[in-house]
This record gives C-alpha cells, sequence and structure tokens, in this order.
DNA sequence: CACTAAATGTACCGATCAGTAACCTTTGTC
DNA sequence: GACAAAGGTTACTGATCGGTACATTTAGTG
C-alpha cells in the first residue's frame, strides 16, 4: 500500500501556505518547498484554490483535535475548561513557529463572502464557537452562548495581537478578563 | 497652486488596498483604479512597498481621528468614554464599504516582523492603546494599563469576528464584556 | 511668451503567475 | 512478467507581476 503522497503535499503546502501567506506562495514555490512535481499537484487538485480549501481541511482538523483534547487535559470541570481556553492559547502563541491563525488570514486574503476559502474559514471559527458554548452549557452560565461569544472575542483578540506584538502576553491579558466574566457568568 | 497629485493617488490607493488586499492588488490594477499613470506613481514613490507605507500613513490618520473625535462626542465621562469605542466600532462595522482593519489584514500579509508594513501597522495598534489606557487613567481604573490591555483584545476580537460573520453584532457582545470588565475594573 | 515642474501615454524589461501537454519512470498487484 | 495507476521531468502557455525608458503634453510662474 503506497503512503499517500496527497496526504504529504497538503501537510507539506499547509506549512508553506501558513508561513508565507496565500497569495504571496506561488505554485512554483510550493514545487521547491514541497518537492512534489507541479503535475503531480494538478493531478490531486484542479486548481490552487482547491489546494487550499484542502490545506484548511487539514488545518481544522489538527488545530481543533489538539485544542479541544488540550482543554481536557488541562482542566477536569466545565468551568476551569472556560478559563483553559487560555491556557491552551498561550501555549500555542509560545510554541515555535507561531504566525498567527490560520483562517483569520484566510479571511483577510479572501474577503469576499461568497469566497469558498472565506466560508470555510468561517466554518471553523463557528465550529470552534459551539464547542466553547457547550461547555459554557455544561458550566452553568446564565447565558452560555453569549458567554461563549466574549470569551471567542478575547481569544480571536489575543490572537491577533499576539501576532502584533510578537509575544504570548496577550493570551494572559484575555485570561483575566475571562476570569471576569466567568465569575459574573453565573457558572457553577 | 496645484491640488497635490500625490495625495490624490495615495487617497485612490487606500480605497483599493483596503477592498482587495496588498498581494492581490497589482501596480497595473492601481493605474486603472486611480486613473493615475504608472510614471506618475513611480514619480512619487520608489517602490509599491513605499506606497502602502503612506497609504497606511493616511488610513491611520484618518482612523485615529475620527475614532478619538467620535468618542468625545459620544460621552462626556472618561468612563462612559471607554464603553463608547464600542459603540464607535459598532457604527464603524455597519457602515457602508466595512472591510475590517486595514492593519490587522497589512500584519496578516506581512507577517514578518521586521518587515516596515507590519512595524508600522503595529505602530498604530500601539497608539490606539495608548490612547484607550490614558482614558483609563482618568476613569481612575486600578490598573489602567491592564484595562486598556483587555477592552484592546475585545475591539481586535470584534472587529476579525465582525468580517467573519458579515454583521456588526460582535460589536454589541464586546460592548456586553467591556461593561462587566469596566464595572470591575475601580472605575469613578 | 518663455521656462520649468508635473503628469502623461506607450512601449518595454525580466520574472513570476496559474495552469497544461507530452513523455518517461516508479511501484504495487495480479 | 504484464498491466495500470501514480508520480516525475521538461518545457511550455498567455497573463500578470513590479518597475523603467523615453518622448510628449499639461499647467503654474516669472
Amino acid at each position: 500500500m503506497r503512503p499517500n503522497k496527497r496526504d504529504e503535499l497538503v501537510r507539506n503546502a499547509l506549512d508553506v501556505f501558513y508561513r508565507d501567506g496565500f497569495h504571496a506562495t506561488g505554485m512554483d514555490k510550493l514545487v521547491a518547498q514541497t518537492g512534489i512535481s507541479k503535475t503531480s499537484m494538478y493531478k490531486h487538485f484542479r486548481t490552487k484554490e482547491e489546494m487550499i480549501l484542502a490545506v484548511l481541511r487539514l488545518r481544522d482538523e489538527r488545530f481543533r483535535n489538539w485544542f479541544c483534547r488540550r482543554l481536557e487535559e488541562i482542566a477536569d470541570t466545565p468551568k476551569e475548561r472556560l478559563l483553559a481556553v487560555f491556557d491552551a492559547l498561550h501555549e500555542w502563541m509560545t510554541s515555535p513557529g507561531f504566525k498567527g491563525c490560520m483562517f483569520i488570514k484566510a479571511v483577510a486574503e479572501f474577503q469576499n463572502p461568497e469566497d469558498p476559502i472565506h466560508i470555510q474559514a468561517a466554518t471553523h471559527k463557528r465550529m470552534l464557537l459551539e464547542y466553547v458554548q457547550k461547555i459554557a452549557v455544561q458550566a452553568g452560565a446564565d447565558d452560555p452562548a453569549g458567554l461563549a461569544r466574549q470569551l471567542m472575542l478575547l481569544k480571536e483578540g489575543a490572537i491577533v495581537t499576539a501576532v502584533m506584538w510578537g509575544n504570548g502576553d496577550p493570551a494572559l491579558d484575555a485570561k483575566a478578563a475571562a476570569q471576569a466574566l466567568i465569575a459574573t457568568s453565573g457558572c457553577r
């Protein structure tokens, strides 16, 4: 059984797009950096856009898996897990190679709301929001949906600010703010 | 006295870069959309990068002027002005042509922290933060710097989320969160 | 009117863009 | 060993990239 070259391509392309951006990464650079021939690329994907969508799918899968698992590892109770969001965030931001959120960057480069790339990025964010909202329900918040939306605002803000300043400190500020919000949210 | 063509160029280029992105906007598109010849462009700016920097300077000047003036119009006391940040934010997000924060997008496209464009965008954010921090001092917050950073996290998060969902609702969530944070901050 | 600076049109540069055609090599399966 | 699918090599397309050369026209000032 042949180890799927397509998956290898998507994995490598993910790194390049994440590091250098979407428009700034040409197919020739992808050939050079992934070691996979252009003909092979275009046998698996009809266009660059299709490839970006596949890359975003992988990124979504990887990130959500890591994020959700990490929350469960860090904290035991739902209320603690809401706060652990920002511990996981801080870990991510201070890990080597951190370059911000790929989906925020995708939306920044593909602003048209009808664009498949834009839509897929928004879907990722919606799924993360729903996951946090579930935890907020378990934690017994008075307005779990509202609390989840607020916490996610802090999270997105911390990510873009961490990229701006080049350090993970915004996650600490976000955690402090989250603590205050959770304290007044009616969580058990 | 000749009306400065250079300023006209920067004004028009601002619209195009804001709407379409930096890498996705070529100099030829700029010629077509601004009605200014490429030769003239390169008499005022040696490179595309220099032009982007000029565009960001104008954007910074315009936005900070509008934002600070708006806060003073909306609210009279420092404490009220901290909250008015999110009223102004909501006005901006629901205004026609809103396409997110140009500086967040600049950082997303120019991730290298040494890049002049990246640096200039970060400078804009730092100046906004310092402005809000001054208000927090006037409002008598126990930790004005920390409160200002938290409020700015909410602001950045609201901006990127508003672009994601395509509406201004995140500003309302951010305002609600800000209200809770300000309430526990020791502000008069 | 003469002079000058600013802005123009047109045509071009080499490099890169996304994407393709034709042909060859590897690899796993029967 | 025959077969087929997957992957690779090389070279190419027309369009666009950022940027330039050069000659011409416009417009404000003395």
